[in-house]
DNA sequence: CTGTTAGCGCCTTCAC
DNA sequence: GTGAAGGCGCTAACAG
């Protein structure tokens, strides 16, 4: 590292006294608007402290009062539009309480997770809101030992006694599925960016977040309770790769057999679903139903329009701060699951179940 | 505000080094790492402190050292994918040069952002990157003063003594409409957010960003380099809405004279514009040829995939903070503008201008 | 209402 | 190699 040259010192407090001609106390109290000072003094404190270009030192005065007024969050990636707009809606609630957000990404990498805990702690952040990629918590709990309030966000971690916002990921995709079941599809398959266990088609190792596995156990449930047994050809895991979840649906598509309804549980999954169709010229919902996972801009641009289920991505994010900040104010609830509810989003990808197979364009590659 | 109780106190180095029966100054410097200890008290240190479970105040080190291995970023809206990817860029390079972000997000409006910036002043943060809004630089002018240097990010300010990091709007823009003047164009549309002047249809107000202003001046050049008069007509402005740019070309694709291709300044403008496409059954680019400026993960959904002027955001961003990693380090170059290459993305939404104009559908609303 | 004084936790001389 | 003392800029008691 190199060695970083001092900053130039700045105009502080005795300086600002000084130049007004008052006590350093008088010109904290009245630069630090706490206190009493006469209208007379404050004129001249405030006249010297514009005239030298003072301003406070948020430093210092943290020093002190030991809050930073600063949130930590921890996502897997802010280029990823559900953390973008979840951490958008952490920064609203932050701003509007007077706490500003620092930012860090995970990569869905636990070590870079912890590592950037840990630096939280040592910043004194005033809380800090986690979408866990690491399976222990260890280190949350240290933070919340050192005082620090922890909200986990869009996933829970079992065992952790932890504050965390999230939607009903199973019963969602329970409830999407079942439109499919209830429009009499029986061969529904499903396309998930998580990693596989034994009874389904593996294509790549991925990460195991627990949204995603959450919607595969809906999905399982919703064809349980229409009696469709399982099958492992229609279970797709194709790692966090919108190439892979193309090929996937190449692949399922070239059966004989192959589904009429496909329920996506990811957006990457989802845009290589949908690229996969519009190279097979396949007709939604005639040839094939989809649903898919949280919503997106391109959802309205495709035509058909996209169903999906809808997440109320920066209202979870706002609620992870909102928490913080009652947390910070002294609130000792007992920390809990916070469920969000999602919305089925009607469009115009899903239709009944077709009477027979229509022929498929075979893709160039 | 609600008077926030003060946090626990925490394991400092005093209480280390009487664990350990050594004096604070060693205790500080094996925690700190610096200075010399023999190995043996440096053991009793580092056992003393995992047993108190001490974690170094960062806070009060930074009131030391003046620094605070922070940068702050302003930025119009994380949730804009254009901006998610920037901010990545600068945590990624911020990261591994020790330094942490602080996000804060402007909505395009200057006081949000001139308060912004007051805040990080006041925090200390070693530097900042700004995506400016506010068409003054004051705010910025006193930043730099107090010695935090400052970068501006994908946008210059006029008469700013400052670093930029940016693209050739124009030209990248210029070019991208010559290739439709090329290929036999001749009546060529813009649809951009920014706000009109005289010569062009205005649907609404709209803030005044440098870059789509830029983008239509790269427009006009390239009509004038091929001779081809302006018409005001063609110049939709749409302000910063997705259905208001569909409206836009709507109503121009209605025309009996309509254009044959379309350029649009930025993804907003995109997204309307194809989705009025759509809806009108065009086909693209037989009867219309499209350029985006700005490449997005859908821009290859949709079919034909779109040909669009990419930029290369994410190191917009990492050049940003490089550029404030070498500041804080002490460079003292004479700030100037970055200028970094777009690359023109040729996929399938351009062809030669068609002979005759095909009838189009008329869509619902 | 105003000024003086002691720290917050750490780093940094400086002696030993 | 190690310990004691001072101070970063501010706030929080206290006196006056």
């Amino acid at each position: 590292m190199p060695n970083t040259p001092r900053p130039p010192r700045r105009v502080t407090i005795p300086d600002v006294a000084r130049h007004a001609g008052v006590g350093q106390a008088t010109a904290a109290r009245v630069l630090g608007g706490y206190g009493s000072a006469s209208a007379a003094t404050r004129e001249r404190v405030l006249a010297a402290a514009a005239e030298l270009g003072y301003s406070t030192n948020a430093v210092a005065r943290s020093m002190i009062s030991g809050r930073t007024h600063t949130l930590g969050v921890v996502v897997a990636d802010v280029e990823n539009p559900y953390f973008a707009r979840a951490v958008r809606g952490v920064t609203d609630v932050a701003a509007k309480a007077g706490l500003q957000v620092v930012l860090a990404n995970s990569d869905e990498n636990g070590e870079t997770e912890k590592s950037a805990v840990q630096m939280f702690i040592e910043r004194r952040v005033d809380g800090l809101v986690v979408a866990p990629a690491a399976a222990e918590h260890g280190h949350l709990d240290k933070a919340v030992a050192s005082g620090i309030p922890v909200v986990l966000l869009d996933r829970v971690l079992t065992g952790a006694e932890l504050d965390s916002v999230v939607v009903d990921n199973r019963g969602a995709a329970k409830a999407a599925v079942a439109r499919f079941t209830g429009a009499g599809h029986r061969r529904i398959a499903v396309i998930t960016s998580a990693s596989g266990d034994e009874d389904s088609v593996r294509l790549a190792p991925g990460a195991d977040i627990w949204t995603t596995t959450e919607r595969l156990t809906g999905y399982r449930q919703a064809l349980r309770a229409a009696g469709i047994p399982r099958e492992a050809e229609l279970i797709r895991h194709t790692g966090y790769d919108r190439t892979w979840a193309r090929s996937a649906v190449l692949d399922l598509m070239s059966s004989d057999d192959r589904p009429t309804a496909l329920f996506t549980t990811d957006n990457v999954a989802t845009l290589g679903t949908l690229d996969a169709l519009l190279d097979l010229g396949a007709r939604i919902p005639d040839d094939v139903s989809v649903i898919g996972f949280d919503d997106a801009e391109w959802a309205t641009l495709v035509r058909p329009r996209l169903s999906v289920v809808g997440q109320p991505v920066q209202e979870l994010g706002g609620l992870a701060a909102d928490i913080l900040v009652r947390r910070i104010n002294g609130s000792t609830a007992r920390p809990r699951r916070h469920t969000l509810r999602t919305t089925y989003l009607a469009r115009e990808s899903t239709g009944p179940a077709p009477v027979r197979l229509r022929r498929l364009a075979v893709p160039g590659e």
